[in-house]
DNA sequence: TTGAAAGCGGTACCAA
DNA sequence: TTGGTACCGCTTTCAA
């Protein structure tokens, strides 16, 4: 009935050979006579025979499924628009090659330990893909110790065992400082993401860097990404005395979030107030104005995250990856200072 | 090293009993003395030993495991808000139960089909929630014919052998409908989402009733769900005659770009449009100004969904579950028409 | 180049 | 109440 009742023995039978032959032509093992070899493959296709996973890694000890654990507030269960396209990603490499994703979204520090020694002693995966990277990740330990493999997005300052995948975000937001200084502001603000996360610091202190270099005082009111923290910092920004000409989001959500307040302050945009995301996002060019922000490649990240997993799995060992940079993606949410 | 070294043997040997036990033990099952069932639990616990799913698969049939496939457009990749929270929710139930989700996203339908009948035949999954219920769904059918389970979030039409997991939305769309009359709106379009989905089409269907039992001449712009045409479809209502002085959306995203259209044209919000949507997001109480929308409880879905779906797994048969209604959530983009 | 048999980590049956 | 053993589907020696 369910299609799957054939198995490597149905398979020899119909073929008049041994498990092993089937098993061997499977596997692209050499020591099989081509013509039986074809014979095999023939009757597998006729059959629609796929090797069952399960009992495939007790004995190989792989589970052909890689491990994605997102930790998430319960209150405001709501995931970047990063995550959709980065598993699509990770899913093209996934699909082709006979494995799997294993989500997991857990809401704290605890579960989201729980979640990967589990995941791991149970050899339900065979390695995990680490984003949110945090400047001093216990993940990375973590997986270690339970023996398990890795890749991360973003390289953690201390160094990992693992393989990095990496984009290179520094020079967009030079890109974007510049398009600001250039249209006319003096003072231009950033409203940083979480940063005690990697990206979210960096992008802090790039900023910053950026800001002198061209002779302004920057100013950095923190978050931790979310849409609330970016909409109260808009309005500490904006109700404070010298107030910006330009604000830098962490990312697309928290600018739409920023932009909301200042409209409902009556400010003209971008006339009045210059806005700009990071990580552009799909919605951020229907709001209005529709938003200036740094392009990213969710689905790059996830097929070269996917493909350097499989082969650490694989080979026990995979290189870094350095994606191609960011770009400045230039909308209507920047214009010169109406001044 | 990997923790999970450890085996079903290498328990039986440190408790002094043979497997049988252990396995006896460890699935609740009769017929094992109290004191041995104790000290096979205790050493199990002091080893650290949990089950190796794979293995216990192979003979039980079962994969422990549940899948989630979703059909997303490449180019505009971007999960509705609704997914992560939904995915939380099935999550507490799966993990409390050693159950893991497997996840996959496909670009078309043909990849789709593809994904489910893999997933199936390798026993990768024990049985598939389905989400972006379509008015005649193959993949119902399909899931038959491959032998597996499945539960969906809402009612086909033709009737499902699955559970039916469901929320009346209905009441609310009334809700809502008389709030917009009630504020003393005539002309009130809808901009539905896709009618080949059946929440795009129920919505629609009672969108017209509740505007004709309220004496109204439905406008209705049907969409993909997408904000793109969220978009065009805002600006052909705004641009033809007799424009709507209300505007409800599929959702919130849409709403969202609906909301930028309308700004560009100049528009003041709500005091010349009003607008809403629909399956409250996060986002859209920090937009300007804060969409009013009918709530949604992603988490509760995916709970009752994994919960259901695990019944029937396990125990052949499940029943339907009936959520609490969607509830009218009020906030600043609807207002008395400025007239 | 091929087949037989053992073993991976469990469950299930049967006899003790 | 217990232990022995066959077996789930596949990979991997090892002999033939």
């Amino acid at each position: 009935m369910s299609p799957s009742a054939v198995t490597i023995n149905d398979v020899a039978r119909a073929a008049g050979v041994s498990k092993s032959l089937v098993s061997l032509t499977l596997n692209d093992r050499p020591g099989v006579k081509s013509e039986t070899r074809e014979r095999i493959l023939q009757t597998a296709k006729e059959l629609g025979w796929t090797p069952n996973p399960g009992a495939r890694g007790l004995t190989t000890r792989r589970a052909y499924a890689l491990g994605l654990v997102l930790r998430r507030e319960p209150r405001t269960i709501e995931v970047d628009p990063f995550f959709a396209a980065f598993i699509a990603g990770v899913e093209t490499v996934l699909s082709e090659r006979g494995n799997v994703l294993v989500l997991t979204v857990v809401p704290d520090a605890a579960a989201e330990e729980r979640a990967y020694a589990r995941l791991a002693a149970d050899k339900r995966v065979d390695g995990f893909l680490l984003t949110d990277l945090l400047a001093e990740d216990a993940r990375i330990p973590l997986i270690e110790r339970l023996g398990s493999f890795a890749v991360s997005l973003g390289a953690p300052p201390g160094g990992s065992p693992f393989p990095v995948i990496s984009r290179d975000y520094d020079s967009g937001i030079d890109e974007l400082v510049a398009h600001l200084v250039g249209l006319g502001h003096h003072r231009i603000a950033h409203v940083s993401g979480d940063e005690r996360m990697l990206h979210g610091l960096r992008r802090r202190e790039r900023f910053e860097e950026a800001a002198r270099a061209a002779g302004l005082e920057p100013v950095v009111v923190p978050t931790d990404f979310s849409p609330e923290q970016g909409a109260s910092a808009t309005a500490a920004l904006l109700d404070g005395e010298d107030r910006p000409t330009a604000i830098v989001y962490g990312n697309d959500p928290m600018a739409i979030a920023g932009m909301g307040v200042a409209h409902e302050r009556g400010l003209d945009l971008p006339g009045e107030l210059s806005v700009t995301g990071l990580d552009g996002s799909h919605i951020g060019s229907f709001v209005y104005p529709s938003l200036t922000t740094l392009d990213n490649d969710p689905a790059g990240f996830g097929l070269a995250a996917a493909t350097a997993l499989l082969r650490l799995v694989e080979d026990g060992e995979a290189a870094d990856v350095a994606l191609p940079p960011a770009r400045l993606v230039v909308r209507a949410s920047t214009a010169p200072p109406a001044r």
